[in-house]
RNA sequence: GUGCCCGUAGCUCAAUUGGAUAGAGCACCAGCCUUCUAAGCUGGGGGUUACAGGUUCGAUCCCUGUCGGGCACGCCA
């Protein structure tokens, strides 16, 4: 029978160093972390160790000396060929063949669950994406946002953490109100009653759908004196200057002083239907979100102006110009900022700071924040805020997720030609498919523009990425069905046959797969796991081209087999922290 | 104007966050299907990492400046 293999190479080799370097440091306190990283180049080894360089200094003498010293100290290993003293002070350790080898029953016998690890040590972890405004359908850019999350939450979950996927719901606050009178002047529209539609109210068609719906349930229920919308209005400006904010925000006044309580029903009826199509459309794309966490629950729960009683107690907020401002220039925001306008009203910012303050409340460990690009200018007084009140502001993680733009026929097609609307990510989807959506929007790290090529993505062809990795998945079930035999019965295949360049390499590739997991989790990086399906299928194909599997000599076959099954297995694993599927045939 | 991010092969992007000879995919050229899916494979050319300095054993990565691009600078959300 084969040796064993440890759970983690990586793990074991800093292990060993960690002993090593107990023994060769004085007893003075020298700080130096222990990082074992993957070689680039075989002659290398497969793992190497810089320690003995960042040691030299406080311990003045040569890297090499102190590499030499560290590795006299380090414990023997079953699993290490050599190790060797190489470059300027590096120790690169080999891997015995057979460890790896071994590996193999590892993989089969985690099956679904391998590439998992206890990094996150079960911290809890939040993770609050999309969070779109649901005044509108969500737009191929909310897609990006929909995606990163999902995949990052999935990453952070198999690394160990236990992740927390909210949707922050923007229910209060102006927009809605926007939303809701642009639905009712549609309405009126349905009855016949024609009021000047205001260029800054929603266009969309879906506006129109959702006055349908009500005028169809209820017919002329919500009409009400119309004569009285434009009051205050100037008499001149009826035909045409009703789009600046301020005849915005009367109009929405006057709706609701004439609708009364049926404003209510117009507000939550508009919501419930846009919170639903967003709902739908992200579990379409395989996006779930734990809590769908109420802005308006806030203000309803005292939630607000506790946060903002909170930071007056503690003299961070003052009057001016008759509005209430918060002092973030004291931890370094630019300016400071309002929290309640002149007219009584909190400002989104205040909510912000009670979501905020509620989430450390509930005992989150790590908050992530995932915001599109252009709000980075809001992190300084958000992290203010935090600071002010006593909370340790980096525990809060903002990820930035930039723009994607995207292209057809080589031109951009982001925005549609007529209405200046946004495509939506329904559309998007339904062009390219959810495979395709999910892998392209995070095959690109997720603070770089993403150019969205709508052709490639839609092509099924060796051009495209996702194929090429699904096809290596499916060209494996293809073998494993012509073969016919029993998946279970290769746990006892012989591994000490896979010795060829391609199987070895294929063996390391299989035990890198954990670690890029938690670097992923790490750097909040799931384009590494697009970038290591994309090696792993590649070295796949070519072990294809090379090497039979369906032998006649059964031993060797059953090795082959036991070794692509594990391939299957961590493309599968791969492809589902994206929300991309494994097809078995295509 | 101020602040943040970015600049890597013809194009789109990586580079284990300061490590060893900077790597992939497209595109281009030349080959491979009577054998487990050619949606595949093999080989080839391609680079002063925008530019100029600095920090150190060592820089695509850190610091300063210049040039070029993006975003943000509301009592909107």
């Amino acid at each position: 029978m084969n040796t064993t293999a440890p759970p983690n190479f990586k793990d074991h080799l800093s292990q060993l160093m960690l002993l090593a370097v107990e023994q060769v440091k004085s007893d003075n306190e020298v700080q130096a972390g222990i990082e074992i990283v993957r070689t680039r180049q075989a002659g290398h080894g497969d793992y190497a160790c810089n320690l003995a360089m960042q040691l030299a200094k406080p311990l003045r003498k040569s890297p090499r000396e102190i590499a030499a010293l560290l590795i006299a100290a380090m414990p023997s290993s079953p699993y290490l060929e050599k190790v060797e003293i190489a470059g300027a002070g590096f120790i690169n350790f080999f891997i015995k063949t057979t460890a790896k080898q071994a590996f193999l029953y590892t993989v089969l016998q985690q099956g679904s669950a391998f590439g998992a690890s206890d990094f996150g040590q079960n911290s809890n972890i939040q993770v609050e994406f999309v969070s779109a405004n649901p005044t509108g359908p969500l737009h191929v850019g909310h897609g990006r946002g929909a995606a990163f999350g999902a995949s990052l939450a999935n990453v952070l979950s198999t690394a160990g953490f236990c992740v927390t996927r909210e949707f922050y719901v923007n229910d209060a606050g102006r927009q809605m109100d926007i939303l809701a009178v642009s639905t009712w002047l549609r309405y009126l529209a349905l009855n016949g009653i024609h009021v000047p539609f205001p260029d800054n109210a929603y266009q969309g068609e879906y506006v129109k759908v959702m006055a349908r719906l009500i005028h169809e349930a209820h017919a002329d229920r919500y009409v009400h004196h119309p004569e009285k919308l434009l009051q205050g209005f100037p008499a001149s400006a009826h035909a045409q200057a009703i789009d600046t904010d301020e005849s915005l925000d009367r109009l929405i006044a006057n709706a609701k002083s004439i609708l009364g309580q049926d404003y209510a029903y117009i507000h939550n009826f508009v919501l419930t239907e846009q919170l639903g199509d967003c709902r739908n459309d992200l579990m379409e794309f395989g996006v779930t979100f734990d809590i769908w966490f109420s802005e308006q629950s806030l203000f309803d729960n005292g939630l607000v102006a506790h946060a903002v009683h909170m930071l007056e107690e503690m003299k961070f907020l003052y009057r001016q110009d008759g509005a209430v401002w918060f002092r973030s220039t004291e931890f370094g925001d630019e300016k400071d900022r309002v929290v309640q306008r002149e007219n009584g009203q909190y400002t989104y910012f205040a909510s912000d700071i009670a979501y905020h303050l509620n989430k450390f409340e509930r005992g989150f460990e790590t908050v992530i924040n995932i915001w599109g690009a252009d709000h980075h200018g809001y992190i300084p007084r958000v992290k203010a805020a935090l600071q002010a009140l006593a909370l340790d502001a980096d525990k809060l993680k903002i990820a930035l997720v930039q723009f994607a733009v995207l292209y057809r026929n080589g031109k951009k097609a982001s925005m549609s030609t007529r209405s200046g609307e946004f495509v939506t990510l329904r559309e998007l989807r339904q062009e390219v498919g959810n495979d395709a959506a999910r892998f392209f929007y995070v095959m690109r790290k997720s603070d770089q523009h993403l150019d969205f090529d709508l052709d490639l993505a839609k092509s099924q062809s060796n051009e495209n990425p996702v194929y090429y990795i699904q096809y290596a998945h499916a060209r494996i079930c293809s073998v494993l069905n012509q073969w016919e035999g029993d998946i279970a019965t290769l746990a006892d295949a012989d591994t000490n046959l896979l010795a060829n360049a391609f199987e070895l390499a294929l063996l390391q590739r299989l035990i890198d797969f954990p670690d890029t997991v938690v670097a992923a989790a790490q750097e909040f990086s799931p384009h590494l796991i697009a970038f290591y399906l994309r090696e792993l299928a590649s070295e796949f194909h070519s072990y294809y081209n090379s090497t039979h599997f369906l032998v006649s000599d059964m031993p060797l076959m059953e090795a082959r087999l036991a070794l692509i099954t594990s391939i299957r297995q961590v493309l599968k694993n791969g492809l589902t922290l994206l929300g991309v599927s494994a097809p078995e045939k295509m």
